[in-house]
DNA sequence: AAGTTTGCCTATTGAGTAAGTCGACTATTA
DNA sequence: TAATAGTCGACTTACTCAATAGGCAAACTT
């Protein structure tokens, strides 16, 4: 039941570039440092989110990623789906993948594989980027008052 | 967030032993027949789930594997987790294989992934073999009533 | 217009894992 | 002692993951 790194990679870059959602384009390589991703993975991690979507982009100095649209309109759950596919842990109970399984009859698995899909993705799809950025923004809060720009 | 065939296979297996539990040993012939697992991986997959104790085998004829305590003892986590390793999308929200964060500070998505890792915890840990016996008979009952041995 | 900055795209690599196969060995029982 | 069945380790094949690299295209600067 594991994300993979790139999962985990784009969650993070899609955070970090939520909580300067106000300061319009980011660089690769500033993100890349805030979260320590590798420069070159990163770049193509943002590129795939950008076909799928959730980002734009400019080019040039003062160019950058940004997001398509606000941290409200995008759910972990999209992030994670564009990066490593299906949320379920097998592909008979996917809704995006779904597969015919052969053993139709009594499977009694299947329903606890979709219970658990059901419930991956109740908490992925309900999380937003904006519910990221106001519990990253309150947690800071309560332990230290450094706002580093 | 997927499952491997591995893991797959194990709990097919191990629900067609609690569903025979009372018949005495099971050839790992017959438990691929029932359940369509590559016998020679089979093989693999019920040495690996003997060796951490969730089943018993004996050899010789009149031999086979068969659990090693009541159906009611064993949860599909036990067995996902010989398999897979720990349930957590990532290490470092592990129960089994905790790995400490560099980034200690105001890792939002840390609490996300524990989240999701509890959800999935607590379905898979309170789901037994006895549980998915119990709804494979009642299934059984409703769709038709076969009885194949 | 030239040059710099930045993202865009494709290909490649190296490591590791996943899924499955194989051959020989050992214990049990008829 | 012959047949049955599990045990063990090695091997294979294909694929995926994580990352790197090279050149291209757009945009901005001077």
């Amino acid at each position: 039941m594991r994300l993979s790194t790139k999962g985990e990679y784009a969650s993070r870059a899609m955070l970090e570039l939520a909580l300067r959602f106000a300061a319009g384009p980011q660089h690769i390589r500033d993100i890349s440092a805030a979260q320590d991703i590798p420069e070159r993975f990163l770049e193509q991690i943002l590129l795939q989110l950008k076909r799928a979507g959730y980002l734009r982009s400019r080019k040039g100095p003062q160019g950058g990623y940004f997001l398509s649209r606000p941290p409200e309109g995008i759910s972990v759950a999209d992030v994670i789906r564009v990066m490593d596919g299906p949320l379920a842990p097998i592909d008979c109970v996917s809704v995006t993948a779904h597969e015919i399984c052969p053993k139709e009859d009594g499977c009694v698995l299947k329903g606890l594989w979709k219970e658990t899909r059901d419930a991956i993705a109740s908490i992925l799809e309900r999380t937003t980027l904006a519910d990221l950025v106001e519990r990253s923004r309150s947690s800071r809060k309560k332990t230290s008052t450094r706002n580093r720009h």
